[in-house]
RNA sequence: GGGUCUAUGGCGCAGCCAGGUAGCGCACCGGACUUUUAAUCCGGUUGUCGAGGGUCCGAAUCCCUCUAGACCCGCCA
């Protein structure tokens, strides 16, 4: 840090932003406004990795609007992608429309236009949560207006080039026999199945005939139906080797990360914005995959899906943002058990933000004051929050899971925790508490009790269930195990075991007079 | 076949991308809270940062080579 000045907020957004800025005025570009893109399958369910490709985007936008410059995030849906695989849950009838663009199978759910809107939204809705503002527009649109006429016609022009340089940089053969470009079948409207061989440039139209085809593993049947499409007005999509270049040229894009999935794909495409359509193609970033944590690659038929949504119930939109703003680069495994230490990550760089927290390094508090403003979106609060912190409301929600906002936060002002309820409090404590009970697996283990631990678990259950009010239970616990031989410390174990399920827990005398002496005397009494 | 990432205390990981005293959680050990569970608080132990070389006043961090593992691409999008 001593022989560099900090860039921007200090964070890799920032570094990034300002090589794309250098590099376009060594190319010399109008900066007056700067498009960074977004591409949004929708054919699969959107996990969090598509989110966070629109999501950082978007930090590249803000960096580059507190550069100074004007700045758009373009979220680009995808939806005449075909349909390939029916993602899990979904219902099988949707066979008969496999092949088919997205955009044109009706929504099996009814809620939205089509299939593709419907998966769109869903994507659309974690940006929305998480406060992440885009220009939203659609394949199906953009090649209804014909908007990337010029580019295709120029493509397709050179398609015999393209297919030699595509051979060459990634070694896939099939674009040396027919053109990047997948028609719409206008008899069966399936994509894929349609194979186009021959470009009519006067007519601005492609030949193609429609015949089986092998998607995934399955082969899909064509009609057999020959025809020509008008690439200025009919259904049909370049293929993604040379579609972003297309995109990048006709809507001017500066910028789109990408992962590692697609690298040939973009490096193609570079090509081809570079070469054929002398459109420098834009700043790119190459990010990893998440995986979970198995090393899998997250994918919906495995069932290890993480949306945005499902993240949501359990944590807050800063725990998106931090994870996905924190870092770019490295291979990151991934599971909703992250989720407690983001939100306390959090905190932690609240704290360092608002001074609570020394860091003698500037260069690292430089950094953690960028990342926390970078997770605000650059709007960071003008004070702190309340700090829970959110492994604590683990644990309080799964003793507590009845009138459980009411006792957890009873809990927090008799700890000291918090000096007043909060509503910011209540929502943490909802979602701490969907946490505990969806992933707080009850390890119901055996409890061997002998007859020693019997006796004693017998004279405490009547103690409880009396009338009288024990003085002390925890002391009346030491003193029931003490008097029958059982050691204190097994015997406390069983306690929790039986209550709590688990073998260890809060000071257990004034635990079970929160939960009720009665109701724990008839939860004992079951394993006697 | 092509490409990318990862390797850091017993375990799980952060730090690396902009070099400046190796950190966190769990575990473990000691202490405090009247005794023996827990929670909480205080203190402590644990590392040739995968191997080797290079650059530098200084390398976990940058460069090269190697080893091991994971993932992606070579259908399609």
């Amino acid at each position: 840090m001593s022989d560099s000045e900090k860039i921007g907020k200090g964070i890799w957004i920032d570094k990034l932003a300002h090589e794309l800025l250098g590099r376009e005025k060594t190319l010399g570009r109008k900066l007056d406004l700067i498009r960074v893109e977004s591409g949004l399958g929708a054919s699969g369910i959107p996990h969090i990795g598509s989110l966070g490709d629109a999501v950082r985007a978007y930090g590249v936008k803000l960096a580059l609007e507190n550069f100074g410059y004007k700045s758009e995030l373009i979220a680009y849906s995808d939806d005449l992608d075909g349909l390939r695989k029916i993602p899990e849950g979904f219902p099988v009838s949707l066979e008969e429309h496999i092949a088919k663009p997205v955009s044109l199978i009706p929504d099996p759910f009814g809620c939205h236009e089509s299939y593709g809107m419907h998966m769109s939204s869903i994507l659309l809705d974690g940006l929305d949560k998480v406060g992440v503002k885009y220009q939203f527009r659609r394949a199906i649109d953009t090649y209804k207006q014909g908007l990337l006429k010029d580019q295709i016609h120029v493509i397709l022009q050179n398609s015999s080039k393209i297919g030699e340089k595509i051979s060459e940089l990634v070694g896939q053969e099939k674009f040396q026999k027919y053109l990047p470009y997948f028609p719409v079948c206008a008899n069966c409207s399936r994509l894929y199945t349609a194979e186009a061989t021959e470009y009519l440039p006067e007519e601005k139209k492609v030949l193609y005939k429609c015949h089986d085809a092998e998607i995934g593993a399955k082969i899909v049947h064509g009609c057999s139906h020959q025809g020509e499409a008008d690439i200025t007005k009919d259904l049909g999509k370049l293929a993604w080797k040379v579609e972003f270049a297309a995109r990048w040229a006709a809507f001017d894009i500066r910028f789109e990360a990408y992962g590692k999935d697609i690298m040939d794909s973009v490096k193609v495409n570079d090509w081809v914005s570079d070469e054929i359509l002398n459109y420098p193609h834009p700043h790119h970033v190459k990010y990893e995959m998440f995986l979970d944590k198995g090393g899998k690659k997250i994918s919906k038929s495995l069932g290890n899906v993480i949306t945005a949504q499902k993240w949501l119930e359990f944590g807050n939109a800063k725990s998106i943002l931090l994870l996905l703003y924190k870092r770019i680069t490295g291979a990151r495994e991934l599971g909703f058990e992250d989720i407690p230490s983001l939100m306390n990550e959090y905190n932690e760089l609240e704290d360092i933000y608002f001074g609570r927290i020394k860091v003698d390094n500037q260069a690292k508090l430089a950094k953690s004051k960028g990342l926390f403003e970078y997770v605000n979106l650059l709007n960071p609060p003008k004070e702190s929050s309340i700090h829970v912190n959110y492994r604590l409301l683990i644990e309080l929600s799964k003793i507590f899971k009845e009138d459980r906002n009411h006792r957890v936060m009873k809990k927090l002002l008799d700890y000291g925790v918090i000096k007043n309820e909060h509503p910011d409090i209540e929502k943490l404590i909802e979602l701490a508490g969907n946490y505990s009970d969806e992933f707080d697996e009850q390890d119901k283990a055996e409890i061997d009790l002998d007859e020693l631990a019997k006796k004693a678990l017998k004279e405490l259950t009547d103690a409880l269930d009396s009338n009288e009010e024990p003085e002390d239970i925890q002391n009346t616990i030491y003193q029931i195990a003490k008097s029958n031989n059982v050691q204190p410390k097994d015997f406390f174990k069983i306690l929790y075991q039986i209550i709590l399920g688990t073998s260890r827990g809060p000071k257990i005398g004034p635990f079970i007079s929160d939960i009720g002496r009665k109701h724990v005397a008839k939860t004992l009494s079951d394993y006697l």
